[in-house]
DNA sequence: ATTATAATTAAATTCTGATTAGATTATTCC
DNA sequence: GGAATAATCTAATCAGAATTTAATTATAAT
């Protein structure tokens, strides 16, 4: 056919990295098509042609992350692991995955109210198309999907025997919370890898799960002294 | 003087609350003075009757959401109790708060960059303003003070024996995260109330950090039963 | 009542930014 | 080399939004 990817041209990926990045600094509304642009040496029109609009631009750079994410866990989640293990390696696999671009993660948790918000009609956005509202429906439900391994295997464990009684919806959330707040503060190069705040991370949940007393790591632990 | 707060006027109590809903759903770039005022029965211009700009306005939305938060922690804190106690109705306190104010709560998640980005003379805020940074900076070591009474509690009771050794600086960043993001999942009138919430969240950090031997509440634990 | 001022408004100003239209340039296939 | 198409650009278009200005209305104190 025609022109390939060669030095002037950028593909959609290189787009679409540049885009989370520029959005973790601005977010979504105060990205302007032309910082993006700039970012990959291209003018705002540009990028017209590889994304229908800048909402399909968004709805692309989360897609991408959370794909990702899902298949790392769906890996983990079919080993013949004990739950702790298991949900220790899931933990620390997103954790890794936020901290070894936080310019994703970052968009994960702020970008989806904007995406939520992209109503077709509604000031703002213009599209009447159903592909769109198509797409991002079936994006949250990936991420609701991607709750659902974690509260999962929680139960899992819970049923084994493995982890105590917790009330594995609000447990779950926790720590996504907890996850998904890595992306904004941490910065590499810092004090920690992400590696060591994924082990952290990882022990301060299954420990709370566990009591510190079951297989895992090990978690020092001071009896305590009670009365202070 | 002149005119009292009567039937037609709003105070800028009023004003915040109804500005940190919209912002709640919208977000900061999003939310139009007029989105605002429309909220209150008044027209965008009113508004700068009450505040001299957008940013200031938003800026006033997180500092009184914060500064209530850190009322509530500074009483706590000054109480005799053992650390686990007085750690457990920080958490419940300020995830009460959280879920009694949800858009204050999700403000204080996600309206924290566009404060940062509100720079003076770049495109956008037109803030040649000093008044506008410091008070700006006043608020971020605010926000940084209150995660330290956090972590402050979590050293002193590592050394008085009650919990056990953990990484201080990313405990505590677990626990905001995840009390942050109750702000964006938590719906009044769903299965639990803010409550319950707290109650479960508390028991999710303390028992990671007591393994569930020491005071405070029971916090069953099944004994694990090596190898699934 | 008069006056001073607080609260509000409508209308104008000015900018920014997404999106479109119409070339232009580069690349591959024949 | 020519045809077809991909990737890009420049120059409009167009709407929405923050802020300013110049009134207008309401209230309290005198």
């Amino acid at each position: 056919m025609a022109r390939k990817p060669a030095d002037q041209s950028v593909n959609k990926m290189d787009i679409l990295l540049a885009a989370a990045d520029v959005l973790r600094r601005n977010g979504y509304e105060a990205t302007t098509m032309k910082d993006i642009a700039a970012q990959v040496n291209l003018t705002a029109a540009s990028l017209y042609h590889h994304f229908k609009s800048k909402d399909f631009l968004l709805l692309s750079v989360l897609e991408t992350g959370l794909q990702v994410a899902i298949d790392q866990m769906e890996r983990i989640l079919h080993t013949p692991q004990p739950c702790a293990d298991r949900l220790r390696a899931m933990i620390t696999g997103h954790i890794v995955d936020v901290t070894a671009n936080p310019a994703v993660g970052a968009a994960m948790v702020f970008e989806i109210r904007s995406l939520m918000n992209a109503r077709p009609g509604i000031a703002g956005s213009i599209h009447s198309d159903a592909a769109f509202i198509e797409r991002r429906d079936a994006f949250f439900r990936q991420r609701d999907a991607f709750e659902n391994l974690f509260r999962r295997i929680i139960k899992e464990g819970i049923a084994a025997g493995e982890f105590r009684e917790v009330d594995a919806a609000v447990f779950t959330r926790a720590m996504l919370g907890a996850h998904n707040w890595v992306g904004v503060w941490y910065r590499p190069g810092g004090r920690l890898t992400g590696q060591e705040v994924a082990a952290i991370m990882a022990d301060t949940f299954i420990t709370s799960l566990t009591g510190g007393l079951a297989e895992g790591q090990p978690a020092p632990l001071h009896r305590a002294q009670p009365g202070r």
